[in-house]
DNA sequence: CCTTGATATGCAACAAGTTGCATTTAATAT
DNA sequence: ATATTAAATGCAACTTGTTGCATATCAAGG
């Protein structure tokens, strides 16, 4: 149910294609939730079918249509009730703690390139959240009220990236302690 | 691929049932991976069938059959190439990131309602992680080298809830400002 | 001129995970 | 005595997410 949600918080915001969207998952939103091509656009069309949405066709020269999706009252009222319910407890299922797990298993160049492309691309996601704090949120003692709360929202993705960071640098100093 | 492995990782340490595996989710695995008894029972199945375990099945008087399954070389082989193979980063897909972002919208008591229950939630997922290092590493100094990777894990898992209640009440107190 | 990449959309098959239901035995609580 | 919970297993239908393929236009670079 979480895509739908977030389909219709950003379509509220402002109406757009499944390829906007898509963008959107990629800059403003990366922090927030990340999907398919695929996933959109099939999501839209079933959420089109059940009324969520309307859709705007926007024929264009030479070029294929362009979809437009609006929020309904209906996309209103379940976005409303998604909120209103709390979430419940999400799974413990990351791929990487399993591995982990076995660590002592791999030899020691394999860990430490594991780690190591796991940091870079944990530094590619702060670099992309910092990305978005600079865009959005420069000036955080000056924030809209319904710009506070994305600003939290993203200060805590940087603050558990940043753990994730710290934890991996203490593990391959003991990698290159236990080498030496 | 990711269930697979961790059943293969728990199978070979130690041989057992469905629900025997079940336990161990709810216990000494449940920082690592969690799944349902459905989920379990169907993938061992599958492995069955796969060759990757093979399968006793033990007659109990007036009882179900227990099925004990055991690692086969073709397990322990698929295994080996999973630890292998470099995992890819993992989509941003986190519920609570998604209503927190428009989290102006809730009136200030189910804000409060909802942070609370996520505090408590996270409270006790810090004390069974406590009762696992505990039971599993409490003298963290004389770690066997293969406990020293679960111990890694544990620890991880333990600063990234620690990160999440920090924040949590970081929001909390601010919400608690504007009120008043 | 041709290739590559971005724009823009979609289908079909599959894998992964959830929900609801169903069974039997044994132990424990009312 | 009866009810509930835990042990132990499983099916069927569904939702969610992935992978591979397919199409067409346009702009930029070699």
């Amino acid at each position: 149910m979480s895509l739908r949600a977030v389909l219709l918080i950003t379509l509220q915001r402002e109406p757009g294609t499944g390829y906007d969207v898509l963008q959107r998952f990629r800059t403003g939103l990366a922090h927030v939730w990340q999907a398919s091509h695929q996933q959109i656009y099939r999501e839209l069309d079933k959420m089109h079918r059940e009324r969520l949405l309307s859709c705007q066709t926007v024929a264009q020269y030479d070029k294929p249509d362009r979809k437009v999706y609006h929020i309904t009252s209906e996309g209103i009222a379940f976005l409303e009730s998604w909120l209103a319910s709390p979430l419940g407890a999400q799974p413990v299922r990351t791929p990487l703690f399993a591995k982990f797990f076995v660590w002592e298993r791999w030899p020691a160049d394999a860990r430490h390139a594991e780690l190591a492309s796991l940091r870079n691309t944990l530094e590619e996601r702060m670099d992309s959240y910092q990305a978005i704090e600079s865009a959005w949120f420069s000036s955080p003692d000056s924030l809209l009220p319904h710009e506070r709360a994305p600003w939290h929202t993203l200060r805590l993705g940087k603050r558990l990236t940043q753990t994730w960071l710290a934890w991996i640098d203490e593990v391959l100093e003991e990698d290159r302690e236990a080498i030496s």
